[in-house]
DNA sequence: CAACCCAATGAGACCGGACTCACTCAATAT
DNA sequence: ATATTGAGTGAGTCCGGTCTCATTGGGTTG
């Protein structure tokens, strides 16, 4: 009865020994290479069954450089964007026989860096990244440097030279903006939770994320084509809070010449400016139309049922899963940007701009 | 210029050539342990700093036996429950140094038992599991007589003694359950995704999933408490996609004795739940009173406000990861259920069961 | 001045697989 | 009958760290 508690898993050498065969010959009836007879096959494998021998993948990884991991750096499992392309990402890697290791880096650099350090450091065999900056790049470029494939999801850095899987979001906002253009908005609002160096927009800011820089050239280019010249207060961005989102929604609101359309950067915003503008009983879209970049399961289910730019984030995470699959299988593939496609869904949040009012009237602020 | 193209990394070996001292001496300057003198540990840092050196996490896991890394293996993280909870066990493993394998299971069994295996051949230091069935639980006892921590999150197995970190999933039925009739409802219904033997509800049903089994036991106790019996139809599992759900909540509202009440076993069966009712025209709570289990942003912004059962999901992934450090610290604590406050959120979507209408005239089906 | 201590150091074992190399021996080719 | 082949085998190296052990030598103590 004195079996001995959590006894140390059995290695090649065990199972050899108690096959009474040579370290070597298990090693390769277990592995399955090399030249092994059948009567020493059969006994490997009874030591191996008797002693639940399993293979330590630390020890295997050591020598065949190869650790059936994948790292998959992103800024937020929580936005379902994300959440769901990490599915496809981890769907389709696990079938592929591969692992993945989740860093979340709330979009933050310095957490970046250090996880793509990490993973390289546990020898990931390629990674995936929602990159947090466009400008700082170093750890990035160091990755290349290893020769360990990469993918960049959702955003690209064309200078890197990197695999990316993305969607077409400057002219997804390009025509979602030209939609409200049409529908007579000459002032179009826009929030992000971004990070960037000013509160506002200015023709030359730079976004160091590269998908919302995107989607917000998309719509100032819109805007550019039908001469409507964009004021700064009706861009919004430096908003990681749900707070800061509807303080911005509200300040937005009671501009003198308040937005008569607003879009959010992301459902995770769209959700606040929603709440918001419910709580401040502004109607939608009698008086703001409203859409949001990311279809969610509830975006039809509110009322109004919400116009949104849908980007097909499960098939993006596959198509990064497949694309470094394919780049792992052979390295010297061209490095491509893979467009997907997306579509701005109408439905309920949108509308004609209302009839101008007299001045004064609009909102409930004062502005003196 | 004929840089050696994707050099292989730099090994303490390289470092300690270059700083012409042994490989020991190089070591115990890296890893800062050992007596080293002044000059050489300044010789060491400053050519591994010249090579970039980086250690092999692999070959420093082997011999210590520690990987920093913690196996997650829950049923979906596209489910926001999950999605948060795992953000709360990344982030605070992270911030201890320890890093995430993500698993995604669909809630089936064998891919659990793949990954968990696999988990623990890469040598996971602990897991943190959802374990997808309470019946087939040997990879599960297997982790145990591994002697490596691990922590259930979301739902118990008493019987193996293991640290979970749950809410009070029973309790909080039974409270939203008796509130349902003392708002006069008598015909309450369930929808869950969860795999069962049988597609309705029967006294003796066994249900794996330990999480949806304590939601029912308390909607059925407290429906015993009041003396009201459970016709099997309204309760409905089995559910594992939209369209199901959908079926099976039109199924039910046809039902002659179609329940008043109807209670979601989770956000996303409530989703879809609430977008057949929509899409038939069922007013809620005019004339079905609706309510479902986590508690998301969009609950408050639909039409009408969705009263919730509220779980607090990042905490929970919090909570389970401390759990799972402490005993990584000291193996020998006691295994305890955490169990965190949850609570039921009064919205606007549960209301006093309609006044019964002559029979015949309820609901479109003739039921002959 | 001998005895002793301990910081500093290098050689090398070790973790657990994958794999190379040299060797045996039976079956086939000449 | 002899040469050639190759399946089958065991000994041992290697991956890149960690860590033990024995040795050296400057400083302290009796």
């Amino acid at each position: 009865m004195s079996e001995s508690r959590t006894q140390r898993p059995a290695t090649v050498a065990d199972v050899a020994r108690t096959a009474k065969v040579s370290k070597a010959q298990a090693a390769r009836a277990l592995g399955g290479y090399g030249a092994v007879s059948e009567p020493v096959r059969t006994k490997v494998l009874a030591a191996a069954e008797q002693l639940s021998y399993r293979p330590n993948a630390l020890a295997r990884s050591m020598n065949t450089g190869r650790s059936q991991t994948i790292g998959v750096v992103i800024g937020d499992v929580e936005n379902p964007f994300f959440g769901l392309a990490t599915r496809g990402l981890s769907d389709t890697l696990r079938q592929n026989g591969y692992d993945v290791v989740l860093a979340n880096t709330g979009e933050r650099v310095d957490v970046e860096q250090d996880a793509v350090r990490v993973m390289l450091d546990k020898r990931v065999d390629g990674l995936v990244v929602s990159p947090a900056s466009s400008l700082h790049v170093d750890h990035l470029s160091g990755v290349l440097a290893s020769g360990r494939p990469m993918v960049f999801l959702d955003r690209s850095i064309p200078r890197l030279g990197v695999d990316s899987v993305e969607v077409d979001l400057r002219g997804l906002a390009r025509q979602a903006t030209r939609e409200l253009i049409e529908l007579g908005h000459r002032r179009i609002g826009f929030l992000s939770a971004v990070d960037a160096p000013s509160d506002t927009y200015s023709p030359d800011i730079e976004l160091s994320n590269s998908s919302v820089a995107e989607r917000l050239a998309g719509i100032v280019e819109a805007c550019g084509e039908a001469s409507i010249e964009v004021d700064p207060a009706w861009i919004r961005l430096n908003l990681p809070t749900p707070d800061s989102i509807s303080a911005a929604t509200r300040a937005m609101a009671s501009l003198e010449n308040a937005p008569t359309a607003v879009i959010a950067s992301d459902s995770m915003v769209g959700l606040e400016v929603l709440t918001t503008l419910r709580a401040d009983a502004v109607r939608v879209p009698d008086e703001v139309s409203f859409l949001m970049f990311d279809d969610m399961p509830w975006s039809s289910l509110i009322d109004p049922p919400i116009t949104v730019i849908s980007q097909p984030a499960y098939d993006m995470g596959v198509l990064a899963a497949q694309t470094l699959l394919a780049r792992l299988g052979n390295p010297q593939i061209e490095a491509a940007r893979h467009v997907l496609e997306g579509r701005v869904v109408h439905r309920e949040s949108v509308a004609r701009v209302p009839v101008p009012r007299p001045a004064g009237t609009q909102g409930a602020a004062s502005t003196t």
